[in-house]
DNA sequence: TTGAATCGTGGGTAAATGTGGAGAAAAGTG
DNA sequence: CACTTTTCTCCACATTTACCCACGATTCAA
């Protein structure tokens, strides 16, 4: 990310993102995580309407509604490929210049190194270990 | 927001305003949250519909009407794209200098800064741990 | 290895947008 | 009617954003 809070997709994303979506996504937060969540914007489409689907009495259902379609900012790539992160969502997950991209399938999570770093020592220390000594959780999983 | 209780509408959104309704809106309260809910015109009087279609012997439906409807203040953009919050809506949200507009599918929300950040903070510590510790609730949404 | 193309990065500049204030018009008040 | 207060319109300025170009690094192919 540069000074001026512009992120490069790399290039593999970039050829998909113009395809399918002409160049537009969608950003938002993620709750979970201090990091952002970039989605093509026909993908995004897709879970906007799961979420407006689910009941709105539910206080839980309403809390994610609100802080994922809150957040939600639609962007598009500029000459360069590369997208404006609004002073917010860059707020939310610390961004600073090292950011991580990390694909899942139909989104890309953002990251800052530091987060990231952080984030995976704890992973690999703690919850890997729990995981493999479940047994039960993932039965004929064989990645 | 300014001195005046101006507070201008992104472009983004000044757009789709101007061309569904020619710059008019209405402002009303949320009852829940210290906020004010934004609509254009047409939504709100789809909205609008819906509560005057409630029952009105419920003690619980009159009061949504008298607080919603009561509020709700017709305002139109000036040549600035701007809207000038009523003193009493300003004073519900206590609205300051900084503001902070969150988007939600047919309406706006608009809060202070402040409250923003104080909401964030309680949601994200603890409302969304229970929220992703309730494993039923959410079962087959995937983000 | 070398040239050529692509890619990531940074910056300049012009246009668009956000922000603030002055003054005229309108509305409310005594 | 005179006066105050509010609201609207217009203008000026600061900030942000969009667009363009340039340079160094990396990749790919010959």
């Amino acid at each position: 990310m540069d000074a001026k809070g512009r992120m490069a997709l790399p290039a593999r994303n970039r050829e998909a993102v113009q395809a399918s979506a002409e160049g537009r996504v969608v950003v938002t937060i993620d709750m979970r995580e201090p990091c952002l969540l970039l989605y093509p914007l026909p993908e995004w489409e897709v879970v906007q309407r799961k979420l407006e689907g689910l009941s709105n009495i539910k206080p839980e259902a309403r809390l994610l509604q609100r802080l994922l379609i809150g957040h939600a900012t639609d962007l598009a790539l500029d000459g360069n490929g590369r997208i404006l992160l609004p002073a917010m969502l860059r707020e939310y997950a610390e961004l600073a210049k090292k950011l991580v991209l990390v694909g899942q399938g139909n989104k890309v999570e953002i990251w800052s190194e530091e987060h990231w770093r952080g984030r995976m020592q704890t992973w690999l220390t703690q919850d890997a270990d729990k995981l493999l000594n479940d047994g039960d959780a993932f039965t004929g999983l064989s990645v």
